[in-house]
DNA sequence: CAGTTGCT
DNA sequence: GAGC
């Protein structure tokens, strides 16, 4: 089901609901992407992009970075969101106001009014990483939704069910695209296939994902 | 305790 | 995709 917001031939996004509780943005992003990334690369100078480790031991092959009040850090210890940066020892970057200002503003266009995040995971994949299906659990707040901006090179995102044998749809996200999860599909499965190459203008040969959580 | 953003 |  697409639903078009704007006269075809008027600049702007389209919105597509694809599944209940899922609403897709089409190019929500476009129009900041050169201030978006900009933005990343800031918050990577204070805190750089780093492989985290999973309890069970394997390295990420996304990269990661976060920004915000609280960031998400997963060790052999376990997943957890934390004030400070444990590789720094710091505090998170401070959120960009660009990255607040987009989120809330996706937020308030998929029915979240309220949404005020108070962390931004910022994951990085080169060609070859993925992230498989799981859910976003370690959040206090489950009643905000998750806001998901992609940058750079397209990867097809999956969204799944309640269990993770669920069988996932399959979404193909572009530079732009923001997708926005919450009510009863909050806590569903959903990652992302294998970056394929290829060569962005902005990002090179990688893609950004920017999510945006009410973590505490 | 169970998990599993990864892997067999 | 079950199972760790």
């Amino acid at each position: 089901m697409t639903l078009d917001l704007f006269d075809s031939d008027q600049p702007g996004y389209a919105q597509e609901a694809p599944a209940e509780g899922v609403v897709l943005l089409r190019r929500f992003a476009l129009e900041s992407d050169q201030s978006l990334v900009t933005a990343i690369e800031s918050v990577a100078r204070q805190s750089a992009f780093r492989h985290m480790e999973t309890p069970g031991g394997h390295v990420m092959s996304a990269a990661m970075t976060c920004c915000g009040e609280l960031g998400w850090v997963t060790d052999r210890r376990g997943y957890r969101y934390t004030q400070n940066d444990p590789q720094t020892g710091e505090p998170w970057p401070e959120m960009p106001r660009i990255f607040r200002e987009l989120a809330v503003r996706a937020a308030e266009a998929a029915g979240f009014p309220e949404f005020n995040p108070d962390a931004c995971l910022i994951n990085r994949y080169r060609p070859g990483a993925k992230m498989g299906l799981h859910q976003d659990r370690d959040e206090q707040d489950f009643s905000q939704p998750i806001v998901s901006v992609s940058l750079g090179l397209p990867v097809v995102f999956q969204f799944g069910g309640a269990r993770r044998s669920d069988r996932p749809m399959r979404l193909p996200l572009s530079h732009g695209d923001v997708i926005v999860w919450g009510g009863k599909v909050r806590r569903h499965y959903h990652g992302v296939l294998t970056l394929r190459r290829g060569a962005h203008p902005l990002t090179g040969d990688c893609r950004y994902n920017l999510t945006f959580r009410k973590a505490g």
